[in-house]
DNA sequence: CCTTTCAGTGAACGTTCGTACACTCAAACC
DNA sequence: GGTTTGAGTGTACGAACGTTCACTGAAAGG
């Protein structure tokens, strides 16, 4: 057991929070080394000895954020698939989770629209990742042996994109519980509405 | 015809532009004051004849983006609004609109998760106006007499949420044709799928 | 025609930025 | 226990930043 290297990775771990923090305000592109180096409380030219540049700091911070999204993905699975309640319980995990990971959440939803073009595409593909596992438990699913695979996975792709405004729209509702009340009834609704849609969809042969 | 304000408004307009254009790489926090001018032509003091501030101008193009967006409105009202082929025809108006406008579009896509607090506001208020009217719109729709205004509200925040990602999505697939088919397609399935849903749908009384 | 107005100029300021380079000094290692 | 390693230090640099201020010169206006 080294303090060396214990200690390094205390000081990474430290980098990692303050980007996540400060990149809170407005955006990781205008994130300075400086600035991290300071909130870190370490000289500028230290950050070097953890990260080639702001940008590869960026990369880590999406591997890590998709690190408790996959978390999520986990509890989402637990329980009986063809449970009726899965709309509802379904939503709450995502809230659940929206509200223990919210730095990294909105560093996601941020960087997804705005962040240098690598991480970008790093949170696109995650995303899509997303997507497919999605599509494979929506299979087993009854009622969808008539679907072909392509419309599988428009369906996910539906449930996802709304599912990833719905946290969007709950991080942009911080300590407001009755907006926040209104979003998570209005996430249900949508599922409900969905599903009631697949249930009755016949895919094209 | 005064030369002196047409003089100042064509300046305007390059500033604008070139705002437009050079935010396209990262984002409106990262533009400076500076570059703008160098863009544009002028001195950067001079930019102050024009604009408070590059939030100023940020409100600016959020303004001139959503005169881009109500005209793509009046374009999908125009026709019979319970023709069969609704779908098609929206999701051929957002594309068309989307090109046309693609530099209005790239940017209320990125600053409406990255941008200033302001900036962000005032976006997601036109999107808050603009579900308001597709819902009023759904309203004239036969099938929908049962439905709760709640309900309704719901319904066009699904669908504007996916049109958005629909517009995102093709953003990202610029000059590559056979992709953005393929999400054009897809955009098309999901509408069917909602609205299947939404004429499957009962309003709790 | 003479005066006012004002978009654009140009120099200068104090900050902050990324990065270079030589350094320290304690833990890790042989 | 002497040597090596490497996280963190400190200085220094040129470049870019927002903003100030006094200015110019041509169009607008009386």
């Amino acid at each position: 057991m080294s303090t060396r290297v214990e200690q390094k990775e205390r000081t990474r771990r430290a980098i990692l929070d303050a980007a996540l923090e400060l990149s809170d305000e407005s955006t990781l592109a205008v994130l300075s080394l400086r600035q991290v180096a300071k909130e870190v409380g370490i000289v500028p030219t230290a950050f070097y000895r953890h990260f080639d540049s702001i940008e590869a700091l960026g990369l880590a911070l999406v591997d890590e954020s998709f690190v408790s999204l996959r978390t999520m993905m986990r509890d989402l699975r637990r329980g009986d698939p063809a449970l009726s309640d899965v709309v509802d319980r379904s939503v709450s995990v995502l809230v659940a989770h929206v509200h223990q990971d919210r730095a990294h959440f909105l560093f996601i939803a941020r960087e997804r629209a705005a962040g240098p073009p690598a991480v970008r595409e790093a949170i696109r593909h995650q995303i899509e990742l997303f997507e497919r596992e999605l599509a494979t438990d929506l299979a087993q699913l009854p009622g969808t042996d008539a679907w072909s695979g392509e419309d599988l996975r428009v369906l996910s792709n539906l449930i996802v994109t709304a599912m990833v405004a719905t946290a969007e729209a709950i991080l942009g509702a911080a300590d407001r519980p009755d907006a926040e009340k209104e979003l998570v009834e209005q996430a249900r609704t949508q599922l409900r509405m969905v599903l009631i849609g697949a249930l009755n969809w016949r895919s094209k042969p």
